[in-house]
This record gives C-alpha cells, sequence and structure tokens, in this order.
DNA sequence: ATGGCCGCCCTAGGCGGA
C-alpha cells in the first residue's frame, strides 16, 4: 500500500526567505477531501491559515487534489493516504520539508510529519525559525469501551500510547518545538462534551480514553491550546453527529479535533490573546458538510 | 428518547465513522 505522497511535489520557493511574526495554524477532518474540495479552498480563502491539517481524506495519494491547493497558494502539501478510509493531508503555503517518521501502526494512514520553515530571521538559536507539524487522525476506537470485547478500542488505545513514546523519542528538552493537531478523536474535559454524564461509557470521552491521552499531554507538557484563554467551563465543540436534525438546536458536540503546542512555543499561543483560538462552527452547516469543524490557533512569535 | 446519517467501494449492501 502506498501512503505517501508522489515525489513531484513542489520545491521551496522564495517563500524561504519570508520573515513571519504570526503563524495561524489550522485542522479540520474533512471526511473526503475530494468531496469537499470547494469547502476547504473557501475555508482557506476566508481565514488563510499558514498551515492546514486535514484528515479522513480518504483517498490514495495520486488521487489528492493538488491543484486547487497550488492554485490558492498553498504549493507545499505533503500526503499519506489510502483508499476509501482514514488519510491526512497537511497543505502550507510555508515551506515544509516531510519527515520520513510518520507514525502509521499496521499500515494505516493517520499520520503526516513535517518540519515547517517560518524563517525567523532575528532569532539565530538553532531550530528557532522552524517547528515539527504533526497532523494525527487518532482511531475513533468502535462503539464498545472494552479492549477485550473491541479490536478497536485496544488499537485506539495503544495508538496513542505509541504516540506518547513517539514523542520521547523526539520531543527531547524544553527547546523542542512541536505543534501537534487533528483529530484526537477524543473530548477530555467535561465541557467538551453536551452531557458529561451521559458520555462517560461512550468512546470518546470514557475515563480510560481520556486517562492515556492526558498521558500523552503530561509526558511532554504539551499545552491544549483551545483552555489557553477559555474557562475549563465553557462548552467547546468542534464535532456534531450527522444523525441530529438540527445540529446547533440540539447542539450536543464533542471537542475531539485539537491544536497542541510544546513548552517552547507555549508563549507564542498565548500571545495570540483570546482571538488566537477560533472554532470554524458555521462550516458545520455549509451544505453537505463534514460533521467536523475547523479549528485554528495563532501563534505569535 | 439508543434512533436518527454519512461517504466510500469493482453500485449495493457492508464497513467505518463516533
Amino acid at each position: 500500500m502506498s501512503i505517501h505522497s508522489p515525489s513531484d511535489k513542489p520545491i521551496f520557493n522564495k517563500a524561504t526567505e519570508k520573515t513571519l511574526t504570526t503563524c495561524k495554524l489550522a485542522t479540520w477532518n474533512i471526511n473526503s477531501v475530494r468531496l469537499r474540495i470547494d469547502q476547504v479552498i473557501a475555508f482557506l480563502n476566508t481565514h488563510q491559515p499558514d498551515i492546514l491539517g486535514l484528515q479522513e481524506t480518504k483517498c490514495l495519494p495520486e488521487q489528492f487534489p493538488y491543484q486547487p491547493f497550488i492554485e490558492a497558494g498553498y504549493e507545499f502539501i505533503e500526503v499519506s493516504g489510502q483508499k476509501g478510509y482514514h488519510g491526512a493531508a497537511t497543505v502550507s503555503k510555508l515551506p515544509l520539508e516531510r519527515l520520513e517518521t510518520d507514525f502509521c501502526p499496521i499500515g494505516e494512514a493517520r499520520h503526516v510529519s513535517t518540519r515547517v520553515k517560518i524563517g525567523i530571521a532575528s532569532d539565530n538559536e538553532m531550530g528557532a525559525g522552524t517547528f515539527e507539524f504533526h497532523n494525527f487522525y487518532v482511531p475513533a476506537g468502535g462503539d464498545e469501551a472494552d479492549v477485550t470485547l473491541n479490536p478497536k478500542f485496544k488499537h485506539k488505545l495503544e495508538f496513542l500510547k505509541n504516540m506518547t513514546d513517539y514523542f520521547t523519542d523526539r520531543a527531547k528538552g524544553d527547546d523542542a518545538r512541536h505543534v501537534l493537531v487533528g483529530d484526537f478523536n477524543i473530548a477530555p474535559g467535561e465541557h467538551d462534551v453536551w452531557s458529561h454524564k451521559q458520555l462517560l461509557k461512550v468512546v470518546s470521552h470514557t475515563p480510560l480514553e481520556v486517562g492515556v491521552l492526558k498521558g500523552l499531554q503530561d509526558s511532554h507538557n504539551f499545552t491544549d491550546t483551545s483552555r489557553l484563554h477559555r474557562s475549563e467551563e465553557e462548552k467547546l465543540y468542534s464535532w456534531w453527529s450527522y444523525r441530529a436534525k438540527d445540529v446547533f438546536k440540539s447542539n450536543r458536540g464533542r471537542r475531539l479535533d485539537h491544536i497542541w503546542v510544546s513548552p517552547a512555543l507555549r508563549q507564542s499561543a498565548i500571545a495570540a490573546g483570546i482571538d488566537g483560538f477560533e472554532i470554524h462552527t458555521n462550516c458545520r452547516i455549509w451544505e453537505r458538510p463534514s460533521d467536523h469543524a475547523p479549528i485554528t490557533q495563532i501563534l505569535k512569535f
């Protein structure tokens, strides 16, 4: 199975020389990039993130719609894809270097690892002009929250534990500059779901998987940027089921999508202020929408 | 209220999503 992009991807251009004071990060589970290419491009044109991580692209690399992204100014594209299911892709205005370290157990396309060149001229510390951008699609985990009965749930927990090991190898020291984005398929907080009590046994919000995700976060002191300027009590959702008749009337959402940063980038996320983080909920009620809304986080250097 | 919808695939019911 081919899970990597073709080798004739665009090469670095003059953007390498660009000096940035901010960088806008985005992530969106698009639930078929081919079906919703017009929506993705509309989102990019309106909100102009520098980098977007897409999940559930649901196509092989050779089927990926490169051209519309390039025409919209996103020349740097790295894809991990398989036929019909899963898949992740990172599209960027800034030069991307593909790290050959994608973490895709059992051959599934669920991770694109890249290094982003932000080109801060004033900062000459090693690595300060770059950060790693890790785009993940964590397994959903099936219905039954029991590892002995449900191999998909077991796979989900193992995936998260392997992610922890992966970053133990990579994210050493306080200088490590890492961004983790994606559909983590877990709503960790009480107010990351519409009803904490009713979802305690529902995969995506069980204490077991929330604990494993917390283990990943704590092991490297990653910051969940969504809560930096929002109270823990504020309801935040990025996913709403297709099954609800009126999505925002019932508003039974979950915050499954995340943008995390390593300690070295925490101040940059804080500096962006309360408006630095946004959930673009309007995208969830576009015609034939994804069941996820995109989220963005600005980093200010 | 445990049913309600999606998108994909060797086009049609099954799988995966969550």
